[in-house]
DNA sequence: GTCAGGATTATG
DNA sequence: ATAATCCTGACC
């Protein structure tokens, strides 16, 4: 059974922790995908790293949203994260998903991993030697796991609490979590927003 | 209307 | 360490 609103309802740096263990599902038509969320990033109204820092705009409208709508941004011309909206409706938070620990549909992911890695190269007339993905590469890092899960910017606005995309319960336990600070931003860097599971091979970065 | 730059990734 | 890329948001 997916998660409901109850649960997303908590504060966002509650929700970005409690995210963890739990377990992001893709139901798509090519079949399903999914994994254990073992990364998360919060971001917060009063935070200069937060898209809806200063105001709400077209980009970051979900972020605005209820509490469970998706918000699915670009990034560098050809890359797209993830993010779960958080903190109530008119309040500009979210939690990034940035690394999943493979649980089902391995070999999907990694075509489709592939597949898109060959669409950028292609692009620019270059061709993609072929390699074998290991299962700790699949969903390592936002854009890596967007591609791995076939989340697409169709999903912007969804609510995951009522879509083909979809978070389970936590299914690990017993683990620590170590929170930090983010990844690839370049203001409000000393803020530890960042979670994940302590000792996971799957994180994107330590 | 113009323009700088990014919550990344793969490659050298 | 660095390039690649397109769209958004800030500013004139």
């Amino acid at each position: 059974m997916p998660l409901t609103t109850e649960f997303y309802q908590q504060p966002s740096l509650d929700l970005a922790r409690n995210l963890l263990g739990c377990v992001l599902v893709h139901n798509g038509p090519e079949g399903r995908t999914a994994g254990i969320i073992v990364e998360t990033e919060a971001y917060l109204k009063d935070d200069p790293a937060c898209h809806a820092y200063t105001r709400k705009t077209v980009r970051n409208a979900p972020m605005f949203g209820p509490v469970g709508m998706i918000y699915v941004y670009q990034i560098y011309g050809q890359y797209y994260c993830v993010n779960i909206s958080s903190g109530g409706e008119g309040i500009g938070e979210a939690v990034l998903i940035r690394a999943l620990e493979p649980t089902e549909g391995l070999d999907l992911m990694a075509e489709r991993r592939i597949a898109a890695q060959q669409r950028i190269q292609q692009f620019f007339g270059k061709t993609y030697a072929d390699r074998v993905l290991k299962p700790t590469q699949l969903c390592k890092g936002p854009a890596s796991l967007v591609h791995a899960m076939a989340i697409t910017k169709e999903m912007n606005f969804w609510m995951i609490q009522d879509s083909p995309l979809f978070i389970e319960p936590a299914v690990l336990h017993d683990f620590d979590v170590v929170q930090t600070t983010r990844i690839g931003i370049k203001v409000g860097v000393e803020l530890p927003y960042r979670f994940y599971v302590k000792g996971n091979a799957f994180i994107s970065k330590k």
